[in-house]
DNA sequence: CTGACTGCAAACGTTTTGCACGGTA
DNA sequence: TACCGTGCAAAACGTTTGCAGTCAG
């Protein structure tokens, strides 16, 4: 388990008991929506407010502990800030795996964002479709 | 011009007033969230509701006429459907280019997702940065 | 000790819904 | 003509805000 105190103290925010177990949650599951962390973390701490789970994550965000992650015609989830990956996004369970990014990839995109001029802040690569585990049961 | 009648009944929807002025502006701007459809078509068509705008363009996307561009932090745009391509998306305006896919991408990921016993169906790339008119406007 | 954080409840804006009327095929 | 689509208004929903009490540094 990482350190979260020190996380968030690096990043200039205060390590409270409700900021850790966002990030201990989602550290867990790898990717979740609001509702999927305020359902979680309540379980164990029941007075918990949805109303700090979204100004935590929008704190959280801002200071690059998370990113969002967009989903078409869904609610988006937040994972912790790590290096470039791709996700797999589930159209049937919505899960999102994570895969390493290529480095191929890696440089074509910037070769084509260097030719248009365009300074590259972040990249975020979805690919959609049917996870193993739902095509398994979709057969069934 | 497209002929929006015609792509509308091969995609098994009438072809109401509304719905070709949808599809005119959002072929006309290329990226367009629900109020930047609705503010535009009001117009020149004052009796427009909002409600109607949200029905079709859920309705559309559903039958693969639209497709949604889901952006960190803001509203969804749309666009029409078309083969393949990458969204250069300018933190600082706003706006949403489009790029070629390149084929070594697209071998790539495909390489990629069938190793995981994935079904790719859709891929979405999107980059976030500062786009060359910002980039101006900010040196000056 | 003090500013920052939390929980609550109310406010807000966006999206969806039901229904009577109007338009497309 | 029959059914689907539209506009309106209300409802539902998700998210944000203000505030008084509490806590981390």
């Amino acid at each position: 388990m990482r350190d979260y105190a020190t996380l968030l103290n690096e990043s200039g925010l205060k390590a409270t008991f409700q900021r850790m177990q966002l990030l201990e949650n989602i550290d867990k599951y790898g990717h979740m929506s609001v509702d999927d962390i305020y359902a979680e973390v309540v379980k164990t701490h029941p007075s918990l407010s949805l109303a700090t789970v979204y100004k935590n994550i929008i704190l959280m965000v801002e200071n690059g502990v998370l990113v969002e992650v967009p989903i078409d015609g869904k609610k988006s989830k937040y994972e912790l800030a790590k290096e470039d990956h791709i996700h797999l996004v589930c159209t049937e369970c919505g899960d999102v795996e994570d895969k390493p990014h290529m480095q191929e990839t890696d440089t074509l995109l910037h070769t084509l964002t260097n030719n248009e001029h365009f300074k590259l802040k972040k990249q975020q690569i979805n690919l959609y479709g049917v996870c193993e585990k739902c095509q398994i049961e979709e057969a069934s």
